[in-house]
DNA sequence: TCTGGGGTCCTAGGACCC
DNA sequence: TCTGGGGTCCTAGGACCC
């Protein structure tokens, strides 16, 4: 920085990057033939759309969607089913890009990244250029295309790159964030989704403007003290959060904080009212969370299962142990201890789920029922299948009532 | 054939403790 | 005595994000 320059303080430059209709794109990369047919990916039965490529969304298709809504909607559109290993593939190479030109990236999901470009502007040129760089090294090496915003902060540069798609940069300097803000809807906020956005309507608050000009009071009344203030600093572009290096997500991509949470949950085919099929169910999604959390090297003490009925209404019930443990069988009978307690008839359930809560380093806590000493050697059993999942798959091994 | 699955955080009431 | 005031934990629900 020149001296004279150097009482001022520049902005920090954040890029935020989020690749066009990821998964979609990617699986028209596969298939050529797709390049100019409505692709939705996902949408099996009873799903959603996971991703839309922009001829699909031209007939109204959103990711989020009912799979059979979609369908209504753009009848000739190709579905195609998820690779979530291709996806993997893919994001973990455009992951590395992005840190070729910084190693300040915070992953927030598989297609979606935040960049503090400060360091790299000596090296590589001001932030806009550095965005093509980006976007083109991606489109030569990856055959897909991405979008850029550029801002001093994470929640605008966020708001930059949805204005940008698809396939350009939006740069947003300083001196014009609150015009860039404050026309937009205040559903565009980080934080207001479609509840708080029709409550802040119904009061007459419809653009980000509006939240601006509010006395922050009359927002905590409305949405709670947390999110009140929270929605008006957002609406100044006040966002001190700065890009932490690592994953903001649940992608294991190294770097970001501890899971506090490890679950699983399962829609079925059809609606279950036969209490032998759910505890099935929910000694298959334990194994899986608990064998996750092994590999985690983490315990639990508060186990939540979640019953999804027939017509949606959706209930949880926890409980909190006086040890953590990561053993299948400990937080099985819980499970089912909560699902017996629910005395449930012959109700219809469309979903279960079991979530462990309170998650700790299996070193830093009690060890009676983590090691399961005085238990019933089940944790050396879990040992024991994780060992023989490894090497042999974790098809080979399965409690006896998952067989068939 | 309406509405997935992985998470995080906030709120609010009651229990309990000091 | 005539009703304080936190702080923390637990539970249930809800909103939101990708």
């Amino acid at each position: 920085m020149t001296s004279a320059g150097a009482h001022i303080k520049q902005p920090t430059p954040i890029l935020h990057i989020d690749m066009d209709a990821f998964y979609a794109s990617v699986a028209v990369r596969e298939r050529p033939e797709l390049w100019e047919v409505p692709v939705i990916v996902g949408g099996g039965y009873r799903g959603v759309v996971l991703s839309a490529n922009y001829l699909a969304r031209e007939h109204g298709v959103r990711s989020g969607m009912p799979a059979t809504r979609a369908r209504r909607m753009c009848p000739q559109a190709v579905v195609v089913a998820p690779d979530h290993e291709l996806f993997g593939r893919v994001s973990t190479a455009v992951v590395e890009t992005f840190r070729r030109v910084t190693p300040l990236v915070e992953v927030v999901s598989l297609d979606e990244a935040f960049l503090d470009v400060s360091g790299s502007v000596r090296r590589l040129g001001p932030p806009a250029e550095i965005a093509e760089q980006v976007r083109a090294t991606i489109h030569d090496e990856q055959a897909i295309t991405c979008s850029v915003g550029v801002a001093a902060t994470i929640s605008v540069a966020k708001l930059a790159s949805k204005r940008a798609k698809p396939d350009g940069v939006v740069v947003v300097p300083p001196e014009g964030i609150t015009t860039f803000l404050h026309p937009l809807d205040v559903g565009e906020l980080y934080g207001v989704g479609e509840k708080t956005r029709a409550m802040l309507h119904r009061l007459g608050l419809v653009t980000v403007g509006d939240v601006a000009h509010t006395p922050v009071r009359t927002l905590q009344r409305a949405v709670g003290d947390h999110l009140g203030r929270h929605l008006h600093e957002l609406a100044w572009g006040d966002d001190r959060r700065e890009v932490v290096a690592g994953s903001s997500g649940a992608f294991g991509l190294g770097g970001g904080e501890p899971d506090r949470s490890m679950g699983a949950q399962e829609t079925f085919g059809r609606d279950v009212d036969d209490r032998t099929v759910v505890l099935r169910e929910l000694l298959r999604l334990t194994s899986t969370v608990t064998g996750r959390m092994r590999v985690a090297g983490v315990a639990g003490r508060t186990v939540t299962l979640t019953v999804r009925f027939a017509d949606f209404t959706t209930i949880t019930r926890s409980r909190t142990m006086s040890e953590a443990t990561d053993v299948t069988q400990e937080v099985y009978r819980t499970a089912t201890a909560l699902y017996d307690a629910l005395g449930l008839q012959r109700a219809r359930l469309r979903l279960v789920g079991v979530r462990v809560e309170g998650l700790a380093p299996r070193e830093s806590v009690h060890h009676q029922h983590v090691l399961g000493e005085r238990e019933h050697g089940w944790s050396e059993a879990d040992r024991a299948v994780d060992r023989a999942a490894r090497r042999f798959g974790s098809a080979a091994v399965r409690p006896a009532s998952l067989l068939s």
